[in-house]
DNA sequence: AAAATAATTGTCATTTTTACAATTATATTT
DNA sequence: AAATATAATTGTAAAAATGACAATTATTTT
């Protein structure tokens, strides 16, 4: 039988850079380490790829294992593969970048798995190469949100105008004009508005809005521009 | 010494789409494999990692062995990693995106290597999962190339208006009005006009036009706006 | 000198973007 | 009950970008 002979084998690995947004700051979901060597440390979300899946499967399964959720926005963000960026054994790292709805398990996730939502502003020194990890999936978030609506994958089904606006000043670190928003946010026709209100956030209430999904659906990789001068973010 | 223990182990290889544009057509630089099985088929550029390299440098070797070239436009495109693909090993692919000036060597490589450049709308079947890279390296490359001046690595030094414009053309398969894309084009102040005239191409002559390097490096991840509708591209 | 060929250049209507502030709805306080 | 405080909602005008459209120019060939 033909073998490629002369080649090394070695371990391939998923880690996720898990997004969320509770409203008012970007959060990421981090774990403690469950094995040595770095046990107790904070980590990413991640595991080994197995004998009979491919890695987009791999990570689904790392990401179901941890908060039971399918059915979740990710995509394939980069390798990582210095042979010296896992001390143990060499080991090739796809990091997957995804986007969760946080209440959906805000809760349960802490207590069982020795997980928990940092603020993406103040987070602890990851092992290995993690950081890297999340500052890549950070400059890919502010990249592909500022073309695609790919931000609504982080909000629940109900979400207000000041809500959308407090995410997207979140990713980008800077104030956006709340006219100039709304106008453009609602001229991609992806918004519903609905005539419940949200009271919590101030007296007056903000109307609920829903996504129109069939629109996202179809209009998931048009180009959008709601973000000013994008220009600026990327040069 | 910890071990990683039950996880499988296997080879890691690159494979490289790269990118040509004779001034008329876009090509696909393919090999003929040298080795069992499939040996004498065509097939993508690749090889496998080796102990003391990380991927990027894995990619730029591969691509260096054949074409002699560095300092070659190269991103990561995507991994290929069903347990299937390579029937003689389990192989997890990372495919990597090539864009170079086909006209620094157009000649040596076909002879030494069994390499061929094929037209990018009528090449041979490939083995493995090559068509799938294939296919997704020219959505990249659509996608990209509508947002962003790349299309510039595939030209030489100097090259003239309708030639760019023929290049877009064959990116997208579809005709651009000539006065909208000089203007578009020349606006980004990307292009500096020359005196000297292409004379082959027709009886008036085209001006060449060559790079404007410094603006080119710091605009290259500049959100552009060159190609009409882009929206249409992507939905 | 005329014809053929491809490159180069311009205008106008429409749409998009940006900058900028007043008004509205509601709860709380006086 | 009226005033106040707070945040949400709405509008306008100037500037820039886009898209649709055709005439002119430079050169070689006939």
């Amino acid at each position: 039988m033909t073998r490629y002979t002369h080649q090394i084998k070695l371990l391939v690995a998923i880690d996720c850079i898990i997004f969320g947004f509770n409203g008012r700051e970007l959060k990421i979901l981090l774990v403690q380490r469950g094995l040595e060597p770095e046990k107790g440390k904070w980590s990413l979300v991640g595991g080994f790829l197995k004998p009979d899946e491919d890695l987009q499967k791999a990570a689904s399964r790392v990401l179901n294992d941890l908060t039971g959720l399918s059915d979740v926005y990710m995509e394939e963000l980069h390798s990582f593969s210095n042979p010296k960026r896992d001390p143990v054994e060499r080991t090739v790292s796809l990091a997957y970048f995804a986007l969760i709805d946080i209440h959906k398990y805000e809760k349960q996730i802490t207590t069982d798995h020795h997980a928990e939502w940092f603020d993406l502003n103040k987070f602890p020194k990851l092992i290995f190469d993690h950081n890297q990890m999340i500052e890549r999936a950070k400059a890919r978030l502010q990249y592909k949100a500022a073309l695609h609506p790919i931000l609504f994958e982080l909000l629940p089904a109900k979400f207000t105008l000041p809500q959308l606006q407090n995410l997207y000043e979140g990713v980008y670190k800077n104030a956006i004009d709340k006219r100039n928003f709304s106008r453009k946010v609602l001229s991609t026709g992806l918004l519903i508005k609905q005539n419940e209100k949200d009271k919590a956030g101030s007296k007056k209430g903000a109307y609920y809005y829903k996504l129109h999904k069939k629109k996202y659906n179809v209009n998931f990789n048009a180009v959008l521009n709601i973000i000013p001068n994008p220009d600026k973010i990327f040069s």
